[in-house]
DNA sequence: AATAAAAATTAGCCTTACCTAATTTTTATT
DNA sequence: AATAAAAATTAGGTAAGGCTAATTTTTATT
């Protein structure tokens, strides 16, 4: 049996490998996490036992063919009840994260597939990120960010990069959703700052720090 | 904050004081949740430094009022979920009390109205048992059961007593569920035996455990 | 009232999952 | 290559929530 920290260090560990070429660290997990990096040598001595996680010095923390599966697994579960907690029970983008943080560790083996297919088999969850499907394959992943486009150029919101309801609130207030369109008008060399235009309403400044949390569909 | 540990004690107080006139002693707490007493004396002094319950050697355990309406509370959510279980994600009967006794621990101030109001606010679970409303009010509660009918009589299953899956698969096979019509036809005085007719079918016997298993509406 | 049985409590121990502080190892920088 | 800084690890500790075994208290039975 794999307990609830367990899955909690396997999806860390899942999620920091898709920065791909990136060595993932004790370090890097205990920043993600909030935890001590004596917490985490602790907790990969553990999922090292019990074959989830092969750790090497050199290449740092790698996922066995068993983690892969199980992480992927509580992503898919967090995701779909993330739809389910915008499209069912009305909650706001910024609410959801935090309940599917729970709801991803309740454990029952048709659980996820029934989900998927009360909501509809859905691709992306409310944030844009794709839902991984019951085979274990995944819908594409959008990786241009706004700070990316080239002055002038159109785009439309695919997903956001952070989930945090600081981000997520900002983003309502300026009247952005995932299907958003957006130009691009200028960047300010000096700070990266973005003058946009959000669907064809008045130009608008954010920060860089904005435009790499935008995650955008050319 | 309260603990899933804490909540599970509560759960299981809030049970045992249905059974009115029965006083609540650490051993019933520990029978009934397959602990130690000795485990059971460690919460019992937790819980009444949170002022959850007050523990009196001649009274026994009772819940406080604070108490009280954290252990409703869960009732609510878990008898929710069983709603949504079955009807949304098409589990049967005898499947959704396990997975119904991990999400009730899920926390979120407005989740159990939004369920609530997404299922269309229901009275009763799937096993008969009443809902609490959010204002705490309950709805009707059967205590009838069927060894209490006298031969002869019609009556319907409201409720079931037992949820262990051996009785609702026996159930399931005997083509009992909520709202079916039984005719008692006669009871054996030997061993208490009942001699059953289900939707007017042929007659069937069953035994006193059964009927005293099965609440029923006269 | 004396005794036996049952219930409750205490003492001491275990595992999980975290922590801080100290030490060792690795990586960068001069 | 020497040194400083950063990262990783070890050592030792805590709190929650269990356990068993021993002891004390309460309740029943003669
Ligand atoms: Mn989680
Ligand atoms: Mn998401
Ligand atoms: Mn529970
Ligand atoms: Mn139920």
């Amino acid at each position: 049996m794999i307990t609830l920290s367990e899955e909690n260090y396997l999806k860390c560990i899942y999620r920091l490998g898709q920065d791909k070429g990136q060595k993932i660290t004790p370090t890097a997990i205990a920043d993600s996490l909030g935890n001590n990096p004596a917490s985490v040598v602790d907790m990969i001595r553990k999922l090292t036992e019990k074959q989830l996680i092969i750790y090497d010095k050199k290449k740092g923390v790698e996922l066995t063919a068993q983690g892969q599966k199980d992480a992927t697994l509580i992503v898919r579960k967090h995701r779909l009840w993330e739809v389910f907690l915008l499209e069912k029970l009305g909650y706001h983008w910024d609410e959801i994260h935090d309940i599917a943080e729970e709801l991803e560790h309740i454990k029952d083996d048709s659980l996820a597939d029934r989900l998927d297919k009360f909501l509809g088999f859905p691709e992306y969850d409310p944030h844009g990120d794709p839902i991984p499907k019951a085979n274990g394959k995944m819908p594409k992943r959008y990786s241009t960010t706004l700070a990316d486009v080239k002055a002038g150029g159109f785009c439309r919101v695919a997903a956001v990069k952070d989930t945090t309801s600081s981000f997520l609130q900002y983003l309502q207030k300026l009247d952005i959703s995932i299907g958003t369109k957006i130009q691009l008008i200028e960047k300010i060399s000096f700070d990266g700052s973005l003058v946009i235009s959000i669907n064809g309403a008045e130009h608008k400044t954010v920060s860089q720090k904005f435009g790499e949390s935008l995650l955008i569909d050319i």
